[in-house]
RNA sequence: GGGAGCUUAGCUCAGCUGGUUCAGAGCAUCUGCCUUACAAGCAGAGGGUCACAGGUUCGAACCCUGUAGCUCCCACCA
């Protein structure tokens, strides 16, 4: 049978994961093995696959193939996130492209279309993982607006308000006039921006002065008298809003101003001017305006020093009604020309260029205005002690650690989190409402009804609603932050809130590890922690891993809007899975960035193809069943199988500290070099008369073995291929799969094997670099005579370094040899005769270097051993190496001498 | 403004408790090979003042101090 010379991933990719599907290897149910689950951190129900998820899934299916081998009842659970924003913002697009408004449609209606938007594209994403070869239990594909998760999440809800962890109330939120909602403080990324910094002039006023502020001619001679205060903004349409000019009681440029009002242009609103120690005098004039609707601070000095509340800015960042001035104008194009009107009354006395960090929102990147209104917030102080307190004591594990410290820096500082957002998607807040603005908290209409007429003291009803009549009420127009549904991920996609006594929250809870990005450590990883040890009194996962960014090779992150990112899928196409699995965690180490590149996936594919030819070798040979067993191949077969135990160990120890890349790596040069480049070559039959000659029956089979062991460390890793190889191997029985074998298992390791090989390999390398100089062909035999220490020493590897370099005679000799090439290998010497001329000058120059090196050496060594308080503080085992070194290089030194002697 | 981290070969990164000639790996590069598994390959080679300056030590890529550059996180100074 003919098989392939390359490999071709896209035949076989879709044959295995069908089969895999079909035995229903991905499934997992509570049974008595130890489980090893995982859950999906959910991506956008309308996302698509991008390079973040490629990295993170890859992971995650390593890990979970890995545990399944092990023999761990593996449970990775899938699923998807509502995504309440961005979803939104999608359907409102959309549904703008087929020229409807959102404002023109009830909020069912609007649903409907969500609805169906994600019925069509949701999932998407799902379906590309399973190219990725993701083996999730797709029977438990949860989605966090689905019924029981959605019913989670009021319940909890709820239960937080029942418990005075959630309140309603006014507060300065971070607002989003493009979504047209208030965000989190977490989804607002501050940027550095260059802005101006302008100097207005307010006129000051007596309080009892009464003058016709719209008169232009007294403003004018106001300014030109020096009667007025300067102070400085970046936000000039924000002056419309001020209440208040603040000062610094012990600024003696403003002592005067004591009960006086200052003069807010356009409005000719007259405010107070108030003292405050919050001032910084340096800044600016030292003056500050105050704007409490529109700034934290202001807000905090506004409630102070009571001062009005002028709300200027409408919902959507135009300016509101309240402003008085450019009534539904954009606050951009306010701020422009607000400045050239200003400037026209002669009111700005400078303008500066000014550097200022400028909030955006996460999500439609608008520029967030700070903005007053009525919010559902909960309380973090008490709510989020657990979750600091298990992970800085190691109970929850942080990959990398130095997260631990971000982490508690965080925790430690926490804000109220603002759960309520202005928008259709997502779970609607269970709160009702009387027609008197009274508030109670339940899951049903029914339930409010009753609360409304026997509150309970959560209830904000100031008079209960008489027997006789029915209260009119109407439900929160708002739902809940999406993260407020994944908080609770971990316990809900097993039923923890539905079922809290089940068996599979029983089972699978805590989770073992969660792989995610160090972006979402607080949105995600820490309120998750959070609602474990409030609802299970438990840590949802023991390790944290986080993985890197993936960047592009310039360093900059992958997005969309740069179109520096490569569509996964054409990747996969490209290089096959396996090959691109491969691909992403050559780049990856644990907690760093990755600086992304196709060629990554190229060394994949390559890898790939080099399993399969190694495969297409073993396949191709006969097997003499009568055949004895060759010494050199015998000692072939016992370096490699020490080799091999050897690589494992070392293998599983990566994987303990989930040194992703190394433990790729180690596993990619077991295979490279160990099995291809050196012991395949060991062991590969003859050539004769252009015939293949017969393997014995023994080494071949420890061969097939040795394969399939490779195959197995390689198919967490490489799922396909290993899969492929592991049927074409050998005859299966039905569910003698690989996804299902054994990991394999380690012992003792011959060490003294291992050393001979290092050795042996030396010599080969030796006699290669000297064909190669020497131009001897490598079909050509030649002979190699060694003389040993003691002179009668053979080697074991001898057979394998006359088969490696072609010789034809490998002797052992007591004197050295004339007419020969000769290297120094170890204590070793060794001799190539050589019929030709020999450019003795050359051969004397270069062993004359080495000798150079060795006593250069030797040199070092001696200082050391010569200074008596090295060795008066060194280690004994320190002290005995560097014994050793030191007649290891005197008796190399004495070969090499010898060598150049006989030349 | 506060905090954390990084800087090792052309690139991406290892280097764990300071101690082997410890200066490494993969890729890329160069040289020679179409040698019946694989040119997506084989064999071999070159390549680094471990950011810089001091210090501690018998000994420093590793510990300490300072400097420079980069990155990230947090923060309500107009």
């Amino acid at each position: 049978m003919e098989i392939a010379k390359t490999y071709d991933p896209k035949a076989i990719e879709n044959k295995w994961y069908s089969h895999w599907l079909a035995k229903k290897y991905f499934r997992s149910v509570p049974d008595e093995r130890e489980p090893y689950t995982i859950v999906i951190p959910p991506p956008n129900v309308t996302g698509v696959l991008h390079m973040g998820h490629m990295l993170n899934n890859t992971i995650q299916d390593v890990l979970i193939r890995r545990a399944r081998m092990l023999g761990k009842n593996a449970c990775w659970v899938p699923g998807t996130d509502h995504a309440s924003i961005a979803t939104e913002a999608k359907v409102v697009a959309m549904l703008k492209e087929q020229g409807i408004n959102k404002s023109d449609l009830t909020r069912d209606e609007f649903l409907k279309y969500a609805w169906e938007w994600k019925d069509k594209y949701g999932g998407i994403i799902l379906k590309q993982l399973e190219k990725l070869g993701a083996s999730c239990d797709w029977d438990r594909t949860r989605f966090t607006m689905e019924d029981d998760l959605s019913e989670a999440v009021i319940d909890v809800f709820i239960d937080l308000y029942n418990k005075g962890h959630i309140y309603r109330g006014v507060r300065m939120v971070n607002w989003d006039p493009a979504g047209l909602t208030a965000v989190s403080d977490e989804e607002v990324i501050h940027k550095e921006v260059n802005s101006k910094l302008y100097y207005v002039k307010y006129i000051i006023v007596d309080a009892d002065e009464k003058i016709d502020l719209a008169d232009e001619a007294v403003v004018n001679n106001k300014l030109e008298s020096g009667s007025y205060i300067t102070v400085a903004t970046v936000r000039p349409e924000t002056i419309l809003g001020d209440t208040g000019v603040c000062v610094h009681p012990d600024d003696e440029r403003y002592k005067k101003l004591k009960d006086k009002f200052a003069v807010i242009p356009f409005v000719n609103r007259e405010v107070p001017i108030i003292f405050d120690d919050y001032i910084m005098m340096e800044f600016g004039t030292g003056a500050l305006k105050v704007t409490p609707a529109h700034d934290i601070n202001d807000y905090n000095l506004g409630i102070k020093h009571n001062l009005a509340v002028i709300d200027t800015l409408n919902p959507n960042g135009t300016m509101s009604e309240a402003a008085g001035f450019y009534v539904g104008k954009d606050r951009f194009e306010v701020r422009k020309q607000i400045v050239k009107d200003l400037e026209a009354k002669g009111h700005i006395a400078k303008v500066e260029d000014y550097k200022n960090k400028v909030g955006y929102s996460e999500r439609t990147n608008a520029v967030i205005e700070p903005r007053l209104s009525m919010q559902w917030f909960l309380k973090m102080q008490d709510i989020s002690k657990p979750a600091l307190e298990n992970v800085l004591n190691g109970n929850i594990k942080l990959i990398p650690d130095k997260f631990i410290n971000t982490y508690k820096h965080w925790m430690e500082s926490v804000h109220d989190w603002c759960i309520s957002r202005q928008l259709w998607w997502g779970q609607r807040i269970p709160a009702w409402y009387d027609d008197k603005g009274n508030c109670v908290v339940a899951k049903t209409e029914s339930e409010a009804i009753k609360l409304f007429k026997n509150p309970t003291p959560n209830s904000q009803v100031n008079s209960p609603t008489p027997d006789s009549s029915l209260p009119t009420i109407k439900q929160d127009e708002d739902v809940l932050d999406t993260w407020f549904s994944s908080w609770l991920w971990p316990i809900s996609v097993f039923d923890g809130f539905k079922n809290p006594d089940g068996k599979d929250i029983n089972y699978y809870y805590p989770t073992n590890d969660l792989i995610t990005a160090p972006e979402i450590l607080f949105f995600w990883v820490a309120r998750m922690i959070i609602a474990g040890y409030e609802y299970r009194q438990e840590k949802p996962f023991t390790n944290v891993y986080l993985t890197g960014i993936v960047r592009d090779k310039q360093g900059r992150k992958m997005s969309k809007s740069l179109g520096n990112s490569p569509d996964p899928i054409e990747l996969i196409e490209k290089f096959g899975a396996d090959g691109v699995r491969v691909g992403m965690l050559l780049c990856s180490p644990a907690g760093n960035d990755l600086m992304f590149d196709e060629s990554y996936c190229e060394q994949g594919r390559n890898f790939c193809n080099k399993i399969w030819n190694a495969f297409r070798l073993v396949k191709g040979w006969s097997v003499d069943a009568k055949l004895p067993q060759s010494s050199g191949n015998k000692i072939a077969v016992e370096w490699f199988d020490a080799r091999l135990k050897e690589q494992v160990v070392l293998i599983n120890e990566l994987y303990d500290k989930y040194r992703m890349s190394e433990m790729l790596m180690t596993t990619y040069k077991l295979v490279w070099d160990d099995f291809c480049a050196w012991y395949l070559e060991m062991i590969k039959p003859d050539f004769v008369d252009g015939n293949s000659l017969a393997i014995d029956n023994k080494t071949f089979e420890s061969t097939i073995s040795f394969f399939e062991s490779l195959l197995k460390l390689l198919h967490p890793l490489m799922p396909f291929i290993s899969e492929e190889i592991w049927h074409l191997l050998k005859d299966r029985k039905g569910g003698d799969d690989i996804i299902i074998a054994s990991w394999p298992k380690t012992s003792e390791v011959k060490q003294s094997l291992l050393t001979e090989f290092d050795h042996a390999s030396n010599v080969v390398t030796e006699v290669r670099n000297i064909r190669k100089s020497k131009n001897i062909s490598p079909k050509e035999k030649i002979s190699l005579f060694q003389k040993t220490a003691s002179g009668t020493e053979t080697s074991l590897f001898d057979d394998i370094i006359k088969k490696l370099c072609n010789l034809d005679k490998l002797e052992t000799t007591q004197t050295s040899i004339e007419n020969a090439i000769s290297f120094v290998v170890k204590q070793n010497e060794y001799f190539i005769p050589f019929n030709s001329a020999i450019d003795i000058n050359a051969e004397k120059e270069r062993l004359q270097k080495e000798l150079d090196y060795t006593q250069g050496f030797l040199n070092s060594v001696m200082v050391k051993l010569g200074n008596e308080r090295f060795v008066a503080n060194a280690k004994p085992e320190i002290l005995a190496n560097e014994n050793k070194k030191k007649a290891d290089a005197e008796a190399r030194i004495n070969a090499i001498k010898e060598v150049l002697a006989n030349i």
